[in-house]
DNA sequence: TTGTATGCGTTATCAA
DNA sequence: TTGATAACGCATACAA
């Protein structure tokens, strides 16, 4: 089973020309008669020719392959950002190599490996929640690597990011529960390793804050599987007293989970108690009531990231005189979930 | 900015020794003294030596990559179908090149373009929803290129196909609505030119016949687009005569859709109106009423098709005399939509 | 036990 | 306007 792709030599063959004038032929160098250019691409369709990518990336010492690493493909969130990365690196002439970490660091690193092998051209990274060392990308950068990270984004100088404000999306989201008159609010929050967690944390303490409430330690929990929200939030409801009347997720899993917790436990939403996500997954407009959530605009992460990257992989960038974050903004949607109808 | 990667000249210039011996030293050819190896062994470590996977492509002319061309990856189907096809394929040690055609033709052509200069070994092929003629895969297959399909499958000779049973799921869906007392049962049908669609169809309608009710082709009803089966729905609730009791949705993007027009209409669910998905999104359990729906083993589905893939590209198997389908089951879900408690 | 030469497909350099 | 040659990094047939 022998795939027989016909090369450059074939066509030199049947035309009797050396290969080198069937190269620059094929792309229309100066220096080669016309005669000669109409006979060779010609016989490049005759023969089905077809670059051999390999060999050029050989030549060239180049592979015009990104490499992308991210957690799970499986959320929303991540899927989307692929979406945004796929749309450009094929604009631009690239291919994408994609690896999964499932949250685990050894992966993490043995994909590095392997795409160094593969050769590629440049690195999007989201890291896993395991990762709180990141000797593994820094000394990546060190030997001149283009990385660019994308939301869960490491604390290394010089390094490039691209997130989304999440800061603001909490505090927004916050305020806004606030301003609906929900005043004992818990914050579900994520890991506290990430970045992006404790963004997050801040928005909704500043925002308490500046609305002249205390920040409550109690009320910032920490959940870190998706099953564990409606655990917590039962227990919340048992145990806290005053009860709490609103949940702010650190994503929408963790807000689905508060509000099932909460209709089980014979809440009603949005009346009694108040609930808010993050990520705005598809399902947000789908479940009763709808879930009110903070958009993470992930097309255009991965969209942004991969220009950027491919910027700075074909030197129209120089990361040295790069602002070295891109903030992108997020949306607050307001649905059902966190609309009081009589406030207290 | 060169990113200098030692080679194995490298180590063999500081060793004095030939290329090909630090080669046979490193893959620990017979012939090689111990002696030799070790201080090979040494030095590559020492320079941090990473085989050239591209040189290694060229030399072999395999590239140790499969290709993956799936409509969209933000599809929870498609995203899991994706995670079971990294995990296997990065266990036997390929790469995976990711695509999605947006459930475009020209883009799924173009991919398979790229894919074949860059000279993957195998296809793993999910087709548009706009491919009606398979031409391009066919050549490919008369050329000897490894392919295998799953989910939508053309009906090509020869072709291997990975599929989960849409017979039986639709059958069992429609039979436990049946069960359940509804009577008028809607199905929201794919676009017809999808063998996945047919198959559901054909399971929903021999699952009526066989309970001895009739098939009435005004209540199955095409929904292309994730919105448009609410429209559907509001529309089918109006003019229908009797009022449908039932939607068997041919995913749950659509069952979500009808359940949520059957609410705004006033309906009950269950009591009123029985709804069935397809697919076992994560939100199914979210959403209230939560959907019952089928499950399709995705993850299975990817591995099963990698492994297929990988075996005919390392021609354990040979495709002639392979049985061409693989078919995995579904498993009905029940969940609230679709359980009465008093029944007609 | 090790070295030399060749080729995978392509292109840049130099020569004609 | 075209051709010969070398090189990208590696593996292997053949020679020593």
């Amino acid at each position: 089973m022998k795939l027989e792709q016909s090369t450059i030599k074939d066509i030199a063959r049947e035309l009797n020309v050396s290969s080198s004038t069937v190269s620059r032929a094929l792309k229309d160098y100066p220096g080669i008669s016309d005669e000669t250019k109409r006979k060779v691409k010609e016989m490049a369709k005759k023969l089905n020719y077809r670059p051999n990518a390999i060999a050029l990336s050989l030549r060239k010492s180049r592979s015009f392959t990104i490499g992308v690493i991210i957690p799970e493909v499986v959320h929303f969130f991540f899927s989307t950002v692929i979406s945004g990365i796929e749309e450009v690196a094929f604009a631009r002439g690239y291919n994408v190599i994609l690896t999964q970490t499932n949250e685990k660091l050894a992966r993490e690193k043995s994909s590095i490996d392997t795409m160094l092998s593969n050769q590629i051209d440049g690195f999007l990274v989201s890291f896993s929640k395991e990762t709180t060392d990141f000797e593994h990308f820094s000394s990546l950068l060190d030997k001149g690597y283009p990385i660019v990270f994308f939301d869960r984004v490491p604390d290394i100088p010089g390094a490039i990011h691209v997130i989304v404000d999440d800061y603001s999306g909490a505090y927004e989201a916050t305020k806004h529960l606030i301003l609906q008159g929900y005043s004992r609010i818990v914050h579900l929050a994520g890991p506290s390793n990430l970045k992006i967690s404790q963004e997050r944390i801040r928005g909704y303490e500043n925002a308490l804050r500046d609305f002249g409430m205390e920040v409550n330690p109690d009320y910032i929990v920490e959940s870190r599987t998706d099953g564990e929200a409606q655990k917590i939030t039962s227990h919340l409801l048992n145990t806290l007293s005053p009860v709490p009347d609103a949940f702010f997720g650190n994503n929408d899993m963790a807000a689905v989970g508060a509000m099932m917790a909460c209709k089980a436990a014979g809440y009603r939403i949005p009346d009694q108690i108040g609930i808010v996500g993050f990520s705005n997954w598809q399902f947000c407009s789908m479940i009763d009531p709808s879930l009110s959530s903070v958009a993470q605009p992930g097309f255009r992460i991965g969209a942004k990231a991969t220009d950027i990257l491919l910027d700075l992989i074909e030197q129209k960038i120089n990361r040295n005189e790069f602002e070295n974050s891109v903030v992108l903004e997020t949306e607050l949607l307001v649905r059902k979930s966190s609309v009081r109808l009589e406030k207290n």
